[in-house]
DNA sequence: TATAGTTGTCTATATCAATAGACAAATTTA
DNA sequence: TAAATTTGTCTATTGATATAGACAACTATA
């Protein structure tokens, strides 16, 4: 078996510029354990002769590493990665997202950014089982762990049966708990699509990455345990902090 | 509810080129239907304004996809969306190649690229609960679909249970028959853990890639209904032909 | 057959990305 | 303290990226 090559993985002329990439390649190295947590880096002309580059290249990805908060550079002794391990974020047939984290984290919440209402899209409509234009609630929502977002959502629902369902959930921080005050006291995860692609402005700013940053995203609806559609939901997650763990059901 | 504003999802100095990631908002915008197939998009001095760039940038992205072969330029015309849906593959306690992406395709099958003996890596072992450094058989897959490469894998099988399965593999195309052969005639998938990335190179080559393409990854165990592990893999597909769908299992 | 609309090609210029080399500044080690 | 190691800063050069404008080539339509 040939061992693959560090330097191969570096992409030329791609419209993906080199630091960038190796900024990537370092990141995904924390995250695998390469480089362990809290320790130093290799030096930054080893890295340039491992990622086939100028040490002025290295030093750019490292650069935009430390104003991520992933690495601190100390002159004269060393770049050190900063810990910051991936969340593993639970999804089966009952996906909560407090409960799901528990143990990973210190401190979890969710915030309520808004609210409205508005006619359901074709895809929402179909997703909730509801004919097209039908009044929805929608929410929009941010989850953060330790003082980080690890997720941006948007929630759907019926109008008519889910009234003040945004009171709810700025009250009680929940859907679980919200959901309850309309005697749902158990929901279950029917069906979840999901892709990947690279942030847009809009996920920048909500969960605070960098440009080129990439976002997981799902698209699920939940169901009681009789099969009636309750929650339409799209969700973004910040593919550097939060791997998505399928659980068997 | 403010439209979000297009030309606001375009970064500049961000590492990745405003050609890039212009060619990746027209890929979305193909897979969400706002340019539908086999269509002409906007003239290009209009994308430029959408965009808020230069038309010979909008030129670069344009060309791009034009060489991954999503679009077809007509001097005169206009450029035209190729039909390219996104596959669904299917992930649930009964993850299978062939028949999940039954009715989406006409043609469909893995191909057999290697396999080898080694010792368990740390990860391998602990998936399968076996020793570290015990001997496992690893095969590398590749599945198709319509002659297009859909996924690249990595299966790894305790080497004493399943000898010569990699033999199987060859012969039959799919797992599951070859697991059949060693007296498995059902398998349930116990956990996947899924995370996204820009491609590498050896994703570039083997799932005929442009730079800058995110792959979306899954590491999995499948155990027999009794709970023993068989089978330890991690999968890699191109987020722009694949998306994801977690069945309810 | 004009005319308008579209993609294709060319030149020119400015900025960003990457390489190269030299040396300063800070820290650790011998 | 001296030497070695490592990050920080500076200058210079080259190639890729992005903008700008002009015009050619081709297609569809009035």
């Amino acid at each position: 078996m040939i061992g693959r090559q560090e330097a191969d993985s570096i992409e030329r002329r791609s419209g993906v510029s080199l630091w960038r990439q190796i900024a990537d390649r370092i990141l995904q190295a924390i995250a695998t354990g390469d480089f362990a947590e809290n320790a130093a880096l290799p030096p930054e002309v080893a890295l340039a002769e491992r990622y086939g580059v100028n040490r002025h290249t290295v030093r750019s990805a490292i650069s935009a590493l430390v104003q991520e908060g992933v690495l601190r550079a100390e002159q004269g002794r060393g770049t050190f990665v900063l810990s910051r391990k991936r969340l593993s974020y639970p999804i089966g047939a009952r996906t909560r997202f407090s409960t799901g984290l528990q143990g990973q984290t210190s401190e979890r919440h969710i915030v309520l950014l808004s609210s409205s209402v508005e006619p359901a899209s074709q895809r929402v409509a179909e997703g909730l089982g509801l004919a097209r234009a039908t009044e929805v609630i929608r929410l929009e929502t941010r989850g953060e762990a330790d003082g980080r977002p690890v997720s941006r959502a948007a929630g759907w629902f019926d109008a008519r049966r889910f009234a003040g369902i945004d009171k709810a959930m700025a009250e009680t921080g929940s859907i679980t708990a919200s959901l309850a005050r309309f005697g749902i006291d158990d929901y279950l995860r029917q069906s979840t699509v999901l892709s990947a692609r690279h942030a847009d402005a809009a996920d920048l700013a909500d969960l605070d990455l960098q440009p080129g940053a990439i976002v997981l995203v799902t698209v699920a609806v939940n169901i009681t345990p009789d099969g009636r559609p309750i929650q339409f939901s799209e969700s973004r997650f910040p593919a550097e902090r939060v791997e998505l763990k399928l659980s068997a059901l």
